[in-house]
DNA sequence: CGGCATCCTCTTTGATACTG
DNA sequence: CAGTATCAAAGAGGATGCCG
């Protein structure tokens, strides 16, 4: 991208993280953590191969990631968000923010992945009883299932396997975010196909508004 | 642009405002408030006309801005953000600051438009003596003169004119943001040419690390 | 496979000129 | 003042191929 030529804080941003794709490849690093070049292409559904090379070597050069060759067991090159990449974290947030205004309906034809509940999870849950006892709920949505973990009073997403989950929470993306942001009710997520098998009261401890919905 | 078609909130927020300049104009009302297109188009150099009005239609059909047809003396129609515009503060605001670390220096043939330096002052200035008599310091770096006011404990940047200030500062915009920001001690930047009249000392009381860059 | 590079088409941008 | 018109150049998107 040419550069906007402008000496103001936000333009040099720009320059380094406004092109297309950009910001979403600082995302997916925050989210995922390093990763391989197909790793990212899954978590960017629709980016053309060339264009991530090319982003990445923009990125690279401007000191946003890095390439490491990962000793064995991994046996590949891994990338990796810099300090100053990890320091996008604000910029990306704020966007998330922002933008899940436009998350209450899901279009047709968009994609999901369970790593972008990351931002609802951080955005809306929180443990109202920090001292209760640790709970995992898994997330089944049709992508690879993502854990929410509660666990010393704070609730996070985890991507990788955890063993027996005391609640399953199963649906189309869109319904189990209606009922994680309190948008929606269990009633009203199990009508729209949301599967739910465990003690449902768990949510109780999690969900916004969950409380009131759930009389309502 | 091309919708991401992801349902990851980055993503749909990014869909509205991740064209490139979108986020400048956000930049320049946030900055200048409600706008002729003709003030847009000065603080955005660059921009053809063209794009600035594609630009605008698509920000105004999401509801990002809007037109008001302003009674006289205005005599025009003014570009205004809307609530959910203003929204967007955070997201401009985390970018300008990740972006400061690329104002070291200025890249020959940047362009600089005062209003610019609001984020710099909001980042880097306070006022350490919160009691103290409220003062003025006029900047001109060549496009048209701001203020900064110290008023009330809290440091501002003002586009009007304002009468008598108490000390004036003139110099390149890298030289007078190197002072403001402190990576510049006054002999530096007298030195590279800037110009000061008036009370010094009054930098002292909202330039950080004044006094350490003073002494040294 | 994983990690790109190439080719081709289509859209967007940038620069300038022009109009109600 | 507030845009639209025109047009060349750059970039995006999609398919496919290569090479360890």
């Amino acid at each position: 991208m040419k550069t906007y030529g402008q000496y103001c804080a936000a333009a040099k941003a720009l320059d380094v993280v406004g092109d297309r794709w950009s910001l979403l490849i600082v995302r997916e690093l925050l989210n995922q953590g390093p990763c391989r070049f197909t790793d990212l292409k899954y978590g960017l559904p629709g980016i053309p191969p060339n264009l991530l090379s090319s982003r990445l070597r923009h990125l690279e050069s401007a000191g946003v990631v890095e390439r490491r060759a990962e000793p064995p067991p991994v046996a590949t090159t891994l990338i990796h968000l810099t300090g100053m990449g990890r320091e996008l974290e604000p910029v990306v947030h704020s966007l998330a923010e922002w933008g899940v205004r436009f998350m209450a309906t899901m279009a047709p034809g968009d994609v999901f992945r369970s790593q972008w509940l990351g931002f609802p999870v951080s955005l809306y849950l929180n443990d109202r009883e920090p001292h209760g006892q640790d709970f995992t709920i898994k997330v089944d949505t049709g992508d690879r299932p993502a854990y929410i973990e509660v666990r010393d009073g704070s609730v996070r997403l985890r991507l990788e396997t955890m063993a027996e989950p005391d609640l399953i929470l199963s649906g189309a993306p869109d319904i189990v975010l209606g009922l994680l942001s309190g948008h929606l009710s269990l009633s009203q997520g199990v009508a729209s196909g949301l599967e739910v098998s465990g003690p449902t009261a768990l949510l109780d401890r999690i969900v916004p508004g969950y409380a009131a919905t759930s009389l309502g």
